[in-house]
RNA sequence: GCGCCUGUAGCUCAAAGGAUAGAGCAACGGACUUCUAAUCCGUGGGUUGGAGGUUCGAGUCCUCCCAGGCGUGCCA
């Protein structure tokens, strides 16, 4: 099962061994792995391989900028004392530090502690992150990005419904979730396709075309029985009279089969059109749209039963077709052809799948429902079974309860039912839903409460945000009012050594933060992490902002701390395009 | 019964096995003649569902128990 840290392993290693980008931390890593290599070459600590060590900001102040435990780490393998581990480290790392600085470089360190049990701590020097600080600038939009996947081409499947009426607020999520997540496997450099798959196949679509035909028929005036296991909702009323509209009632009087099989047609066309347009406006655009229908139609899903068959994979029992996926790690066999001929939905996402790979694409990304769990297994046994183990990788998401002011709702004002994906979007709008959807490890069920979602206040975490962005558009619009030289230069060291105030350097080690953090939330499948980020960015920047001006007198300090803010800007905004949140210029 | 997910402050949630478990909201008290107060500062608030275990160290890993959700179809 893919669970988000399991995913780490699967397509992030193996690639992610060229570290590009975060400068300060790669640096800083190497210089650890050398420390380690030259202590143990000394004979000070034994000599180990793989040494799977942390270099993090801590969480208290006191423990410097950046902290490691590798010497923790280190001691706890060899069985040796960690902190005699952490002072051979630290030892070493000094001694390359004076090194650099009797060469005449810029040490990248400022001070190098041991601390604790065994942690050794870094304070970076001030110049290196203030260098650091114009890379934010200089590589503007593509900060943040990496190149661990290597172009590998990843397809997407998400959203993924029955095309037989509105979408619901569910289906809102796994599209943020979705479009998230590919933004972010595009940022550290796979290629990425989305897909959704139309389940315009089966008893759904049928039950559909019977309950709009039934309508159609009943707003025309006649006597009909509504289908018993028939859809009840107001929007199938809805499309009939689109529909009755739409041909005048020209098949009232039709054949029954032709009737119900040409208004089925074009309801399903009109709810498809209907969906469409709901991502469309959701800021979700799909690459493709595959229909199961035609995979029915093509004969693919009839020849896979026949070669599954063929290679022994599959066997007839009981007048059904199994497959034997309980040779590939599934509880029991599964049927693919029921006992009256008609294939399972199962049978048909084999042969789905199997086109996807046969499209060249090299990693399957499934986001479903956790109500289809108990579906994952099979799936990837069925896929291993024809020989692409480790392919397929399922994200379940936990469902949306909705809720207003505290209470759970469950009904629509409107149309009595529940609330569908488009009035949640047209309620509180799609920056708004977009970013809730995401504030939630998809793992936990998501209490999305609209009255705090359409509210200005702090407990709604995306003006807080956007707020920041906006506050910096205002700072830049007031400096050009007034005449301030606003260069998109970046100053010179001599100038940026003005940002001495602990904000200041506060905001810039939390822009450094970013890149990691990127490659990170991609590859633990972990866009909520972004949220959070960016929360925190802005609440640095909120924080430097009331206490200190940007513009002021001092022409040298105000064009540092434009500087700075402008990093703050370019981080926020590349941060809120991957959520694909807007980033408003003034609110 | 079995499998998966969840259980952390009053509420909603964060925390690659790391240091004194963090944010926001809610409560209370402060800060706008200054670039947007949708902001900021301060105060209180916890046996991380419970019990064992693994180790230098556990909210995190293991075992058992409790509670909730979901699954366990010849449905999709």
């Amino acid at each position: 099962m893919g669970s988000p840290r399991s995913a780490r392993g699967k397509i992030g290693a193996g690639q992610a061994t060229v570290e590009e980008g975060a400068l300060i931390v790669k640096e800083l890593r190497k210089l650890i792995e050398e420390a380690v290599r030259e202590a143990s070459e000394k004979g000070e600590i034994p000599s180990l391989e793989d040494l799977d060590f942390v270099l993090e900001r801590p969480r208290r102040k006191a423990h410097g900028d950046l902290a490691t435990n590798a010497a923790l780490v280190l001691a706890s393998r060899a069985g040796i004392n960690p902190r005699r581990a952490a002072e051979s480290l630290a030892g070493r790392i000094r001694e390359r530090i004076a090194s650099t600085e009797s060469r005449g470089g810029t040490p990248l360190l400022s001070a190098v502690e041991v601390a604790g049990p065994g942690f050794v701590n870094f304070t970076l020097n001030r110049d290196r992150v203030l260098r650091e600080l114009t890379r934010v600038a200089s590589e503007g939009a593509a900060y943040g990005r990496w190149d661990l996947g290597g172009g590998l081409r990843v397809l997407v499947e998400f959203v993924s419904a029955n095309p037989v009426g509105p979408l619901h607020v569910g289906h809102g999520r796994w599209a943020a979730l979705g479009d998230a997540l590919c933004n972010l496997l595009e940022a550290v450099g796979f290629h990425v396709d989305r897909e959704f798959y139309l389940n315009d196949h089966g008893t759904q679509m049928e039950v559909f075309a019977a309950s709009v035909e039934a309508r159609y028929l009943e707003l025309a005036g006649r006597e009909v029985e509504f289908p018993a296991e028939g859809y009840h909702g107001a929007y199938i009323r809805e499309i009939a009279a689109a529909l009755l509209e739409e041909d005048g009632g020209r098949f009232l009087d039709a054949p029954p089969e032709e009737r119900r099989r040409e208004l089925g047609e074009r309801a399903y066309r009109m709810a498809l059109s209907h969906i469409k347009q709901s991502l469309d406006s959701f800021g979700v655009h799909f690459d493709t749209w595959f229909s199961e229908r035609e995979l029915h139609r093509s004969g693919a899903v009839e020849a896979e039963i026949r070669k599954l068959l063929e290679e022994g994979l599959a066997y007839e029992k009981e007048g059904a077709v199994w497959m034997a996926t309980s040779r590939f790690g599934d509880d029991k066999d599964r049927v693919l052809v029921r006992q009256n001929g008609a294939p399972t939905y199962f049978a048909a996402d084999i042969a789905y799948h199997l086109n996807k790979l046969s499209r060249g694409y090299q990693h399957l990304i499934n986001i479903w429902g956790a109500d289809h769990h108990g579906y994952v297994r099979r799936m990837q046994a069925a896929l291993e079974a024809k020989g692409y183990p480790g392919v397929l990788e399922v994200i379940l998401g936990q469902l949306v309860n909705l809720k207003r002011g505290g209470e759970p709702v469950r009904m629509s004002k409107r149309t009595g039912e529940m609330i569908t994906f488009d009035e949640l979007v047209a309620e509180v709008g799609k920056d708004a839903a977009r970013y809730m959807f995401l504030t939630r490890s998809q793992d936990t069920a998501l209490d999305f409460d609209i009255q705090l979602a359409v509210e200005e206040s702090m407990e709604n975490p995306v003006y807080y945000v956007q707020y920041a962005h906006a506050r910096i558009c205002s700072i830049l619009r007031y400096g050009s009012g007034r005449g301030v030289k606003m260069s998109e230069e970046i100053p010179d060291l001599e100038t940026l050594r003005l940002l001495g105030e602990e904000e200041e350097m506060d905001l810039s080690l939390k822009l450094f933060e970013f890149e990691e953090l990127v490659r990170d939330a991609a590859l633990d499948r972990a866009p909520h992490r972004l949220t959070r980020y960016l929360e925190e960015l802005a609440a640095h920047f909120h924080l430097f902002y009331n206490r200190h001006r940007v513009i002021s007198e001092d022409v040298d300090l105000t064009a540092a701390r434009l500087f700075l803010v402008r990093c703050t800007l370019q981080v926020l905004r590349n941060g809120l395009a991957l959520l694909g949140v807007s980033a408003p210029e003034s609110m």
